[in-house]
DNA sequence: AGTGTTAGGTTAACGCCGTTAACTAAACGG
DNA sequence: CCGTTTAGTTAACGGCGTTAACCTAACACT
């Protein structure tokens, strides 16, 4: 078949395989996500993929570092409408961070998915996933006086492990069977992520243990 | 061959193909949990696995689910040391936690792991794994008034979330690369689980945000 | 005793998968 | 004009989950 002389978008196949894998990682997950329909989709063979890429995981990792760039990027535009130091400029993160969980399952997933040994791959990520923007964020906030004085890292550590666990945990187990018995349920209608961002306002206020100045009152 | 008259253990072949599954699982995580692997290690034929099994990923959750309730009753069995409503059972439940994540790696992965679709699967665990556990020690706690009071369900997203964020996150950073730049590291010599366990205490104290009667001092 | 049914397997095969080896054809630099 | 690089091909290998069809011993029942 030698219908067309001229490579179909002028050269670039890689990126045309970036974009094939980044839609079927979307579409069906990481499941969905192999050479041949990567291939098939360009209009190439699967051999031709590795003229580009090592193999499947060097193909995925760049497709999911693309993603997280974005994402880290977005964050930084989502905290300018809000003032240095202040309290909301934390709190839209969070929401970037569920957003982004939610919206991009897929990418999310295989970040912090199974990999049986070789973790890292947030190193590739420039600013490892907001990481960075966390963190000057709270540096701020602290400076401001809008929160506790702490170590920032310890702080970065706490707002990150309560968002990423609120997020993973609510996927696991999805929503309704999460806390059956319990109080907590997403009210119908409502969005699951608007959901995961007020139950991270309320878990950031809650504080606990310091019962000490309050104990005797 | 016809060595054997006899199937080799007496006839729960079953048990011997959840053990096999089990003990591949644990050695090499799921990739190397294969039908025809699980089936050499019994001494059957791949295809005989499904008289007990509906298919691979219904073995797969069969071995977690018993993964998980040996685990809710170590949890249970650990808090009897420690006083009802002392904030120590509280601890000694995170520990636990972090624990089980870390030794039991490859279970733990599969329950929070990819699946592309279908998540919930933690319904299948009596307890869902150490849910009950624990809401069962924060309502001691409160009553005994060692922690803040609150809606017991948020309190245990709260901590649950700080626990399983801390672990994944470092599952998926491992150490070193995690929080390169910053202060946090694991000192050489001490086991990740103690680290993490320690991080987990600190998280806990921090509480965050309250400025509000310190703000003016 | 003979018969039907079930449990516990077997062999063979299908259609995927990731990956490799060997080859080809066009483009380009000297 | 030649040598090398670039971009792609075809063919094949071994492994995967799963299915269909078949076999065989044990048991239940008349």
């Amino acid at each position: 078949m030698e219908v067309s002389q001229v490579p179909p978008v002028a050269g670039d196949t890689e990126s045309a395989i970036l974009t094939a894998a980044r839609d079927l990682l979307a579409e069906g997950g990481l499941e969905a996500l192999s050479m041949r329909a990567v291939a098939a989709r360009v209009g190439t063979t699967p051999t031709a993929i590795y003229h580009y890429f090592q193999n499947k995981e060097d193909l995925v990792s760049q497709v999911v570092a693309r993603g997280f760039q974005r994402s880290e990027a977005h964050l930084w535009r989502a905290i300018e409408a809000f003032p240095v130091g202040s309290i909301e400029r934390l709190a839209v993160l969070g929401q970037g961070y569920i957003r982004f969980a939610i919206e991009h399952k897929p990418y999310f997933k295989v970040i912090f998915g199974i990999q049986a040994d070789q973790p890292r791959k947030l190193d590739d990520v420039p600013g490892r996933g907001g990481y960075g923007v966390l963190r000057h964020c709270v540096v701020d906030a602290m400076e401001a006086g809008t929160i506790r004085q702490a170590d920032p890292d310890i702080v970065v550590l706490y707002l990150w492990s309560i968002v990423h666990g609120l997020v993973t945990i609510t996927m696991a187990c999805e929503s309704d069977s999460l806390l059956e018995g319990s109080a907590i349920e997403i009210p119908d209608g409502e969005s699951a992520s608007g959901f995961l961002y007020q139950q991270f306002r309320d878990l950031i206020d809650i504080g606990l243990v310091p019962v000490k100045s309050e104990a005797t009152a």
